[in-house]
DNA sequence: CGATGCATTGAGAGAAATCAACCTGAGTGG
DNA sequence: CCACTCAGGTTGATTTCTCTCAATGCATCG
């Protein structure tokens, strides 16, 4: 379960030259920088943030990126995969608290106390930059532009937390799967992939999870927004027929029979 | 319901030498100093803070700070008293965010959009300092002790959210409750009060609303927990009688029949 | 091929919601 | 002073939504 990420970074290999490789995986070149913590730099501001980021590393999918009470050096920026993020109560049962996708920051919960906490595992082969936090604070004094895309990030994440609060707070099981639904649509579209047709990356058993409701109770929804013709499921594709009513569902406006 | 809220300053009144009643409201001489925005500054940094807080105003009992939408310019530090914060959706209900007191800070999910994500009531008579974000904005980049604290302050927003979804979502009822009192608890005590005895600022309704639970259930289990010897209760005052057991409770470790 | 992991489907149980009645105390006004 | 209202809180009976338990289906894989 708890598998360690390897240094390796099979990029450096013969054939290719080095700094062709290094080139590959700068901000600049990253299709996430206009969602990431660079969003908005100028060239050179962009370099320099560059040169701080410790390395590009593989997480192979299942493996741990940090753990509930590791010590905080890093953020990680996404640039390729998915993650989830999850905690556990004394009573041994996890809570997954989100879903993260390419261009999300992750471990910002972890400055307050200097620890993370919560778990964050690859949901499949995903590639993260690592950030040292403290050589991120020394860029801020002088880069505003850095510093205020950051907050607007963290404000971001808090305002995504406000979010679920209000979805495990009072929707109902459909409203539920439908809002979420709705969610992974809206962030693929901003992505620039498919608004309506997706792979969900994770089972059925962390979508169950995340939106506390058991497995049985998803697989019974996505059956019957199947059957009232509102997506096509195949295993975990997805593919979102009539989006309006979808999103009626989610906004409570529309009762699902 | 939409009260608005005056700009009078009571304190500046005749027989009080302007530049005492400034003395007064100055964060240094503010009792939630160590836990506010200004933690761990020096004095002259702190001066500083002091100069671009706009003014100390008091929120009368249910009038609103900001409301969803409203434009955001201003972060409020609470001096004094206890606010509620909250979502509507479409449907017109509201969820209950979060409960506030005196040190905690107002305002962070705006900073994403520019637009305040929910409402904030106060539910007694209160006072806030307004903290124009873009003046504190200029402050960061040569104060990074106050930069730095501001970011464990958001952080701790996030992980504050992190324990309500885990609430909301693998919680039985009982549980819920206990761990509402336990975070009173535990949030008085760092502030010097009673960590086993205080009133509660917030009527059922709204216990139940935070908690997603109906206003009977929290009387039921407010009735439960007084039979079996955890509390007494009288209408809003709250004694604590078996705090670990409550903890127990909470935490999942012991179950209340 | 059976084995294993994930997903689906059905029947029954349970926790909390809903509905409804009632209590209590503060405030109001005759 | 007492009758009245009204909001907030309590208590009891019933319902409902979702969970739990159990069986089954359906792929992938060694």
């Amino acid at each position: 379960m708890s598998q360690s990420i390897g240094i390796s970074n099979p990029e450096t290999k013969a054939d290719t030259p080095l700094d062709l490789s290094a080139l590959r995986t700068r901000c600049s070149s990253c299709s996430m920088h206009e969602l990431c913590l660079p969003m908005g730099l100028g060239e050179e501001d962009m370099n320099r943030l560059d040169q701080i980021i410790g390395r590009r590393r593989k997480v192979p999918r299942d493996a741990v990126l940090y753990r509930m009470g590791d010590p905080f050096t890093n953020l990680y920026a996404i640039r390729l995969g998915h993650f989830k993020t999850y905690q556990i109560n004394r009573e041994g049962d996890q809570q997954i608290t989100g879903f993260h996708m390419a261009g999300e920051l992750l471990g910002m919960d972890a400055i307050s106390t200097d620890r993370h906490h919560c778990d964050a595992v690859a949901l499949e082969d995903s590639e993260v930059c690592e950030i040292p936090f403290s050589r991120l604070e020394h860029l801020f004094s002088d880069m505003p532009t850095l510093l205020r895309h950051f907050h607007r990030m963290m404000s971001q994440e808090i305002t995504r937390e406000q979010n679920v609060m209000l979805l495990l707070g009072n929707m109902r099981a459909d409203q539920r799967f439908a809002a979420f639904l709705m969610n992974l649509s809206s962030r693929y579209a901003t992505r620039g992939y498919s608004s309506t047709s997706f792979q969900l990356r994770m089972g059925r058993e962390e979508i169950g999870n995340y939106l506390s409701l058991t497995i049985e109770s998803v697989s019974r929804l996505l059956n019957k927004f199947k059957k009232q013709g509102l997506l096509k499921v195949n295993n975990r594709e997805i593919e979102i027929i009539d989006l309006p009513r979808l999103k009626a569902i989610a906004a409570g406006t529309e009762v699902c029979a």
